[in-house]
DNA sequence: AACCGGGTCCCCCGCACGGGGGACTTCCGA
DNA sequence: TCGGAAGTCCCCCGTGCGGGGGACCCGGTT
């Protein structure tokens, strides 16, 4: 089964260069050369290959807005590399928000880009090292749990019980039905709360609490 | 430069397989070759390999809590390259967590298993294509913007700005000064914002405004 | 026995807040 | 030209909230 690619890049040496590559495999066949972004977003439509090597920067529409065009087009079952001579952290979140299958830098060696076009037509990715390093890097701070702040720790279990109903907006009274408390005993732990934490007010909790990750919204 | 690795699998097979395919490279050393986690992490310790290459499932302590230790310790410099049969997302997350610098599958061809080497031993890091489809989609919804909620497009700019201030615990007062108007305008917005919003009180406000990612402490 | 921290409940007081009105200006589109 | 939307400012009024006291009970420590 052969394998169908598109390549975009606006210098036509590179897609010439590209192309040289891909003819050494006999199971990849090179369909298109476009070069600029709305070309490439038009070709994919057209001819569905397989995968499509995008450069970044191009005319018209770059390879970023290029890629969001093919992949939110649930038409298109085109896998989408791209291809950038340097790496910014921006594109990359981007492009892997885009759903491309491959980030690389044009550095890489004639044999990965063969294989990473046969990786992304089996639909796996894969990212170029030197920036694989900082993705986990942001990866792992964005799953970290945030850092707990040390004055939590003087609250006793029942006045953070008190700051989590705080910070999901319920009223004293409200917290107090909940507890099956007064509501006086309420005012009285939130009041603790907001001393022990240097708080203002309940709101300044309400923020204090979201920022510190004690409601879990989302993430 | 030669690059000293350390193997650690609890199958001696596989081990002297890897080390054969390390010492047909000139500049790589195996340095030791150990078979359960514990010793991996005192032979780390002692040898201070460049490059630790791990298996995860290992006795006594497996490769995951192994790499946790190796790169707990700011005495190590040794990278960690984490080996396994199968691909569970619950591995990956915790592995990218700990900081290891690779999460590769056995079924790796031997030549790739050597640019891993190096490719960890200069910093950069890698991740089996298998895995890196599903860590980008991952990585895509943990920094996809929050849906906006269509009731914000109800609020004027002046509101939305209001929105914020009131959403970063400041008072009235404290947005009027800072607005440079009235706090008796201040007060208006604030109402218009609940009224079109649909919410009790500034509590409720700023609860929203966090869950809705219109403050973007961290994430 | 005395002590203390934690939890519960109570009173008073000042005030920021929010609802419900109204009023004026500016600017833009019908 | 006449609206209407947006922004600004004003008054009254009720109330939830938070500070400042105090009180009681219970469990554990000293």
């Amino acid at each position: 089964m052969t394998l169908t690619v598109l390549l975009a890049d606006d210098h036509a040496m590179l897609r010439s260069g590209m192309r040289a590559i891909f003819e050494t495999q006999p199971d990849l066949q090179c369909v298109a050369e476009v070069a600029d972004g709305r070309a490439a977003v038009s070709e994919v439509a057209r001819l569905r290959p397989d995968v499509a090597v995008l450069d970044i920067r191009m005319p018209k529409l770059d390879g970023l807005g290029a890629t969001e065009m093919i992949l939110s087009d649930p038409a298109n079952r085109t896998k989408v590399l791209l291809l950038t001579t340097y790496d910014s952290d921006e594109y990359v979140y981007r492009a892997l928000n885009a759903g491309a299958s491959g980030f690389l830098l044009k550095s890489l060696p004639p044999e990965e880009l063969i294989s990473a076009v046969r990786v992304a037509a089996r639909g796996d990715a894969l990212i170029d090292p030197s920036v694989t390093q900082r993705l986990i890097a942001r990866f792992a701070v964005s799953l970290a749990p945030p850092p707990t702040p040390p004055e939590l720790a003087l609250l006793t279990a029942r006045e953070r019980e008190v700051l989590q109903l705080v910070a999901a907006a319920y009223s004293n009274a409200e917290i107090a039905a909940q507890l099956h408390v007064g509501d006086e005993t309420v005012k009285t732990h939130v009041s603790r709360v907001l001393a022990k934490l240097g708080l203002r007010d309940r709101v300044h909790a309400v923020a204090y609490a979201h920022v510190n990750g004690l409601v879990q919204g989302r993430r």
